[in-house]
DNA sequence: GTTAGCATGTAAGGAGTTACATGATTTT
DNA sequence: AAAATCATGTAACTCCTTACATGCTAAC
């Protein structure tokens, strides 16, 4: 997930470590919080198997000889690091329908080829119907002699679940609309653009 | 988190770890779901610890000697356990407040204390508002210039987080209201009353 | 009699977290 | 000059998952 989250973020430029995880918590929100325990090793990993460069920024560079700090790590993908994010973004396996992993998706769909945001919209909708379905006889089952809250509970995200799927309807609907029939595109919406 | 739900279910009466594992999946529904290969792990720990005795049913008991299966284990809590379930439930720490920790927390509301439940319950809350707030300010600050996708998933985000507060403090003032300046006490709704 | 489901486990490993260690830079 | 924040990392650990191994029991 989080190779998927740093690869998507580094293909919009350049960074180092620190302002990565800030721009993490920008675009995930609360979502999903990576410490920087994770971030490092995950881009010393990234850096191993050559999907980044990381370039030790010396003390003093023409451009910055002022603000400059310590030998400040600015990380860029490589080639093959823009291939391995074409494929995570494509790998529209199980855990792409977990709240993580869709959560994580969704933050790079700008990215993503309309008809493999299709099918992650799509399973996604499976997973939920499923976990509806499991709530919605476990409230209606009389036998189970649920407690107050344990029913609010189901009841909240049997909610959720209704609102989400109205919600991921929608999303599909629009994908079909926009890109019926058409090529598969890589880059079909700019960012900021509706 | 399994150490609070297998004591919690255990606390119900005495059950085998495959049963175990089943209402497990009816209690906590998709919310979140274990593995044996993390049950069965847990079990023995709470048994070393002393929590939870396992009785290796031989072969053929009065009682079903028909049915005997091999040497299936019954687990039952101790009283030690007992007193461990009750500090579980009484810790209202930061990680109750998480998704996971809370639902689970939730689903044995029935044995947990009213004060503690109306202080798992703001906690809760508490961490609910940190999350609209910073994607409410991701929202509207107009310098991110968010994608249409990441846009949705904050807005999802945003308008799930309201409705949970608003759940929530129904919940709190039903706390308040029927438990307020009485004493603490441990058992007060019985399982399945309004 | 073979497949499917019940039942109990172990071993290896993944994906993170917390806590720690260190040092530079900016603000008060 | 002290405190806060920026910045980079490591080590130990937690908690759970997947895959495997094993054997009983019921149903077809």
């Amino acid at each position: 997930m989080l190779e998927l989250a740093v690869l998507g973020l580094l293909a919009d430029g350049p960074t180092h470590g620190y302002a990565l995880k800030q721009r993490l918590s920008a675009v995930l929100g609360t979502f999903r919080a990576f410490s920087f325990g994770s971030l490092y090793p995950t881009l010393k990993r990234l850096t191993v198997a050559g999907f980044v460069l990381d370039q030790h920024v010396p003390v003093d560079v023409d451009a910055v000889p002022l603000t400059s700090r310590r030998s400040r790590v600015i990380y860029v993908i490589t080639p093959d690091g823009k291939e391995r994010l074409t494929d995570l973004l494509a790998d529209a396996g199980p855990q792409t329908w977990s709240d993580d992993g869709f959560g994580v998706h969704l933050a790079f769909f700008a990215r993503t080829p309309s008809p493999i945001r299709v099918r992650i919209l799509e399973g996604r909708r499976r997973r939920i119907e499923e976990g509806r379905e499991s709530r919605r006889s476990a409230l209606t089952r009389a036998a189970e002699r649920l407690d107050r809250y344990t029913a609010e509970l189901h009841q909240l995200g049997l909610d959720a679940a209704d609102r989400e799927v109205r919600w991921l309807d929608e999303l599909i609907a629009h994908e079909r609309e926009h890109h019926a029939g058409g090529p598969p595109c890589a880059y079909p919406d700019p960012p900021g653009a509706d």
